[in-house]
DNA sequence: AGGTTGTGGTTGAAGCGTCAAGTCAGGCGC
DNA sequence: GCGCCTGACTTGACGCTTCAACCACAACCT
């Protein structure tokens, strides 16, 4: 599905049949996992799984306060994206945000009681989805591989985006 | 991360440091890997990962064609998603689109030479970025570990989304 | 002090995906 | 044959992400 036409220009190595349904799977998670974790997030909670890893990362942190650059690190987003998102999250009263008084152009995202408790009560059924669709299924040794499969990945994308600057 | 804080009111089973750390791995290839594709394929060909993916799947079917119906269920999307696209490929002239003769309401997706030149330009890039940050990256074992862990979570997917109805 | 550079963050427009209607053809009952 | 339903798309509106431009503050230079 994935491979390129049967064109064989000596060019590029083809992928043989084990290697594409590895990439096969991979490419399914790819596409069906999120929209499920988010579909779940929607349905039960009103919220998108990246509104609640946002305010989860909040509240797991100190005064439950995180600057704007580190929350954004945190959650694998653009400081744009975050920016955005976060505008969203204040509208509806689930955080604050505001300039860091040490340094003026620093801002500071604050999670509300609102928010934390928001965050409470989605988080038992996020964490049943997370063992429904991936960790239940998967045996204690299919664990080690997948985090060991999904460092090297990353691995390689930050070697590549390293590379490229 | 992505577990709930650190309350532990006997409900759910929160994630241990194992789980977490390969819940952790997968959600960073959710996240990256897609935008890391997504952004080879604009480089090089000025197109989106999922228009090539569509482009692919027509270039190696029979007379480049296909029904949208099961256009949509190999490139794993909606109808609705695939109408659109399809519309943006054939304003670029990738792509005709035509009411089936044997029965009205099916339409047919046709890529155009031009089209199936694009798909040919495009796939050894694609297919040395797969492998530069995939497959080569992995070996033979975890690649057929990598392809049962997919295939089982694809598998709870399905599963969950049959159980919804 | 004044100007420059650079980093942190915000904003607006444009593009893509999703969801909820809407259209249109073929079957089926009568 | 006529109404009605179902299945296969299509369309439009809305929300989110991205990209590029922008503003604000701080540090540095002279």
């Amino acid at each position: 599905m994935h491979d390129g036409p049967d064109d064989t220009a000596s060019g590029p190595r083809w992928l043989d049949a084990a290697e594409r349904e590895a990439w096969h799977a991979l490419v399914g998670v790819l596409l069906r996992l999120p929209s499920a974790l988010d579909g779940q997030m929607q349905r039960d909670a009103g919220i998108t799984h990246f509104e609640y890893v946002v305010m989860a990362a909040l509240s797991e942190s100190a005064h439950h306060t995180l600057r704007m650059s580190d929350l954004a690190c945190l959650s694998t987003a653009s400081l744009s994206r975050l920016s955005h998102v976060v505008k969203r999250l204040e509208e509806r009263g689930w955080v604050r945000r505001a300039p860091c008084s040490h340094n003026g152009r620093y801002t500071e995202a604050r999670l509300t009681d609102e928010g934390y408790a928001k965050v409470v009560a989605s988080a038992p059924g996020h964490v049943e989805t997370v063992r429904d669709l991936v960790i239940d299924a998967l045996s204690p040794e299919q664990l080690t591989q997948l985090r060991d499969i999904g460092q090297t990945i990353l691995n390689r994308i930050a070697a590549q985006d390293v590379f490229r600057k």
